[in-house]
DNA sequence: ACAATGAAAGCAATCGATTGCTTTACTAAA
DNA sequence: TTTAGTAAAGCAATCGATTGCTTTCATTGT
């Protein structure tokens, strides 16, 4: 009732066992100049009194808070927050913590948010850039924005969207490979013509996807046609347009290759509503493997970037780098292999997977 | 090279500014005994040298972390990972950082959760409980969970699903409107007979919705009949399964309507496959609201839930709560209400919204 | 029998910010 | 001129855990 003894501390213990509070906090630490007895007595007690360390005293003295900061452009965003899920489960099990922010694509939000992580002392940051699209250099400010947490010490590991000469550890996806097992893929399933969605090719990873697309065409013998390469946003909307535009050329493609599902899906909305079937008619594969694409009429292929296994193995890297004894900077890149996910959109075989 | 000066303390600037440490503190917490000179000066100061409060060390000595903690079952589930978003929000405006935990359905992991965050001094929770399915009694685990935070003193906040007699802040949405609200839809559409793919109504939500059902039958002189009613999982497999079984009944429903998208999507899928109009022989409404619903073919109906604005509220009764002085229990409860999102497959009418 | 060796535990400082309680130093009132 | 009154700033303890440096004993070698 008068004491509101909110929580139990080594003190606390080491009263009532008649020992000193550094003596508690070397057995509870399996320190070896303690007495095997003494250990035993301590660490029984813990476990009877329920005994937590403080985590603001324990950072407050060592500087390590047994926390990682997360920081993405939006978390409801099925890429992030499967990237995220991946994290966490590392982190905890690790026993470490995991503080989300997001940009909300707003790079001067981005410095908000390192900088309230640093504030924090988070033990590293696990990273994926805000590009400022509208920009000439997309990657002018944010790569900036994140020299604070280089400058600070901070452990950090970007993944998927990272600021390319930053000399640390990244884990990204093979983004060139990705447009070129899909344009292969296509050229697999009998497509003569394939056109791509693209746009936002400023940033790497649509640049990539475009690379990957001509090299593949390049590869198989196609020429490549810049008139079957269009640009523009990243929305269904957009996939709409383009495809429009494209059926409307003197010779249409028998294939769309899009780097977004989403302009996939507009896409196909366009061909269906104008009597085009897909696949009959036109073969269609995406990218990023949306949750939904297996439920899409037809189910849409696409192209897996694996964000779960991203950020697991973003979250290994930087924890890695935390409780290792700081061995000098060795910052390595992990790129993950995309995987083509077949499905109806893109091949008229029956052995394609999906429910159909 | 020396020192690494990590980060400037309110000493650094004391000692510059011929001040005491207390002093600074005071100055640049807006303290009344300070003389606004000093209180310039100080803040100048700070600017300068960018200083940064140290939160172990606030958190340590004062008990407060500026920090909230969310326990969610699977982060990457979009109800989730959209409330959550709405969470952020706030708490950010409010310069207060979020530690995110996922529980994967297991009620072992939500404990260690609640240990974890409680561990952490984090100021207040905001929790979507994670029952025990498989139990007679699933709540019974997770709100004993929950128990340790209210007995901790930490302020609670519940979404989504909750601990019902906890007499903390709810926010909920109002399942059985939304029941209510589709079948009610479903009728006004023109069906005779509703068949509701149910599931798990041992739990409050489903049950609810059930309930909704009911209601709306009998308000409009519909009959209950039981055998339109099944039972089963929450996927998109015991949909189809379930209305295969429906349609194979002798007098077969003319509308489903489901308590998730996922149900109401496999049986538009076995509709399909069986050569059924959606909705021109079968109207189908679902419920979640899920985000691809207007890609589908046709566009799926459906209960929006509001999860954002769910999020949003519950991290503001949550801060308020936190920075408010503590006046008793205040506990509320907070009803969302249901939006119906009309899309084709539930009407024939052309005004519907959806692209089509 | 005495010093050397070492294991076990205690002492006290430290991390950075906050805060109750002085002390200092003026100003205004008597 | 003396004193009460007050604004401004300093002192020192505190929050809990950790850790370098003793101190305390006891065992062993000579």
């Amino acid at each position: 009732m008068s004491k509101k003894k909110t929580n139990v501390t080594v003190h606390d213990l080491a009263r009532e066992l008649n020992l000193n509070a550094s003596s508690v906090s070397r057995a509870l630490n399996d320190h070896p100049r303690i007495s095997v007895e003494t250990k035993q007595r301590v660490l029984k007690l813990a476990k009877k009194y329920n005994y937590k360390l403080n985590k603001a005293a324990y950072t407050l003295r060592t500087g390590k808070g047994k926390t990682i900061g997360v920081i993405v452009p939006r978390i409801n965003r099925f890429f992030f927050s499967n990237a995220i899920h991946g994290i966490e489960e590392i982190a905890a099990s690790h026993d470490y913590n995991v503080i989300i922010c997001q940009t909300l694509d707003s790079t001067t939000k981005e410095m908000k948010s390192i900088k309230a992580l640093l504030g924090d002392k988070v033990d590293g940051i696990v990273a994926s850039i805000t590009p400022d699209v509208g920009a000439k250099n997309p990657y002018a400010k944010c790569c900036a924005n994140y020299k604070e947490v280089v400058k600070s010490q901070t452990p950090l590991v970007f993944f998927n969207m990272v600021c390319e000469d930053f000399k640390v550890s990244k884990v990204v996806v093979d983004d060139e490979l990705g447009g070129f097992m899909g344009t292969e893929h296509l050229i697999q399933e009998g497509a003569k013509r394939i056109a791509l969605l693209s746009g936002q090719t400023h940033l790497n990873i649509y640049h990539r996807r475009l690379e990957g697309y001509k090299r593949a065409l390049t590869r198989h013998g196609y020429p490549i046609d810049e008139s079957l390469i269009l640009d523009g946003d990243l929305t269904e909307q957009a996939g709409y347009e383009c495809t429009r535009k494209l059926m409307a050329m003197q010779n249409p493609p028998d294939a769309i290759f899009a780097v977004t599902d989403y302009l996939a899906i507009g896409g196909i909305r366009f061909l269906k509503r104008n009597g085009y079937e897909v696949p009959g008619d036109v073969l269609v594969c995406g990218f990023m493997n949306e949750p939904f694409n297996d439920l899409l009429q037809p189910s849409l292929s696409s192209i897996e970037q694996h964000s779960h296994q991203m950020g697991q193995t973003a979250a290994e890297m930087l924890l890695d780098e935390v409780m290792r004894p700081k061995k000098n900077a060795t910052a390595q890149t992990v790129v993950l292999t995309p995987e083509l996910m077949t499905r109806h959109s893109s091949s008229l075989k029956k052995s394609v997977l999906a429910p159909g």
